[in-house]
DNA sequence: ACCGTCGCTTGATCTGGATCAAGCGAAGAT
DNA sequence: ATCTTCGCTTGATCCAGATCAAGCGACGGT
């Protein structure tokens, strides 16, 4: 039986050189070579599940996160004792970069729905980044790129009306599914509606009567979870502030 | 003349070594032997005056910046043509880490007042990051911070009413100055009142009738852009949500 | 010294979205 | 199978802060 186990463990067990996500994920880019480096210090724990902490607020800071399979979401805890949803992170997605500086997590990451979650030490993997150039330029990337998105929530969420953030909402899910392989139009939310109104600074009654209002206007069927894009060329629209007659921004 | 010229901008043209901020900025923590390396790289140029700009959205990403003496402004264009506040930029900090993943910068950056800028050339630091194990980890952290940063403005904005948001303004300014070794309780601000609430997803007004209470209220002086910090513990206090009684926060 | 512009203040009004309230149906518990 | 809880929806009301409007005073330019 044991024996059992180790095949089912290695069957999950993917190695990065065999992972769907390689191209989205920390091996972009590198030679075939530095993929098998790189996935020598790469720990694969077994599925997590709904609830899950990858880990908490307050903690050590030890690893970096890559959702395999599934999704999680990241909040910081707000002084008053609410909390603040960070992102939605699915899969080839990494977690914990924001505390590198501190060496602390100032934020928790929890599992919404059984995932597969790859743990990268990040002292080994700086280590690493010393002696692979193109793992270096991918780190500082991916560092990059997340201040880009954060970058994009800023403005969302200093800027936006409530429909163009659900909208916006909508389009960066479907787009980043799409990436991975996944229908562009019709998916399936792990996440609640309180969790998506946190998100974008809305109440969820708010988002509730949004997801209705698309749904009158055709630009989408919703069945609880279950989501489909009708009309995405309007959605598109409607994120760019084609709200009709918003005043001319401030320029400061 | 022209000898004259060139030991006056030897004069300004102070070396990483000999440079007060080095505790901030990116030698922290460096061998004075890796300082004298990475001071090599930096190009100083001639001082800059308000609204000269560092790089525009769209120009290509060839450098970072770090501010020397001044101060800089941060902003995105938003779709209808208006533009979102980043961030504003004191001595020390360093600018452009977002367009390191596309490689092309996302936002412009304007400087506030007459500025010393240090240009440090990316593919040239990258360079020295891979030799120097000590200063890739600075960079890391580097990057990390700004995505912490850029995390606490989200829960700002998206979490916190007008009072707080100045109120947290106030303070953060408050306490980066003092680190530079300026005033935390007096100090003139650079920036605008209308740049100020597009930082703070407020309108000028709000910002200008928070100035005029929290004076009432004697939290503060305010005179024109000199600001007179009277309360801080109060302020303290108001950003931490003690906003009388403010509900539980939405728990998602 | 004068003028025009622009940044700021203050007051009046309006409104998007929060809050309050009430039900409903699905999923998990016993 | 029934109960209970919880997530979601929908309606009614409220309010913080935006918008509109009107002046004022500082500053740069001539």
């Amino acid at each position: 039986m044991s024996h059992h186990k180790v095949i089912s463990l290695e069957t999950i067990r993917i190695a990065c050189r065999n992972c769907s996500l390689s191209s989205l994920c920390l091996p972009m880019g590198l030679a075939p070579d530095d993929v098998e480096r790189l996935d020598e210090i790469v720990k694969r724990t077994r599925p997590l599940h709904r609830g899950d902490f990858l880990f908490r607020d307050g903690d050590r800071f030890r690893s970096l996160y890559v959702v395999k399979t599934g999704s999680v979401k990241t909040f910081a805890p707000s002084p008053e004792g609410g909390e603040q949803v960070l992102g939605f992170h699915l899969p080839g997605e990494v977690i914990g970069l924001d505390a590198i500086d501190k060496d602390i997590h100032a934020c928790s990451a929890k599992v919404l729905e059984t995932s597969a979650i790859c743990e990268v030490p990040f002292t080994r993997l700086e280590e690493l980044t010393a002696t692979i150039p193109s793992l270096q330029h991918q780190m500082y990337r991916l560092l990059s790129k997340e201040i880009g998105h954060d970058t994009d929530m800023l403005l969302l969420l200093g800027k936006k009306n409530a429909e163009e953030r659900l909208a916006a909402f909508l389009l960066s899910l479907s787009k980043r599914l799409h990436k991975r392989g996944l229908s562009a139009t019709d998916f399936y939310l792990s996440m609640s509606r309180h969790e998506i109104g946190n998100y974008l600074g809305l109440a969820v009654e708010t988002v509730s009567r949004l997801f209705t209002r698309f749904q009158d206007d055709g630009l989408m069927n919703v069945d609880r979870k279950h989501i489909q894009l009708l009309d995405v060329d309007t959605l598109e629209s409607l994120v760019g502030g084609a709200g009709q007659n918003r005043r001319q921004q401030q320029q400061s």
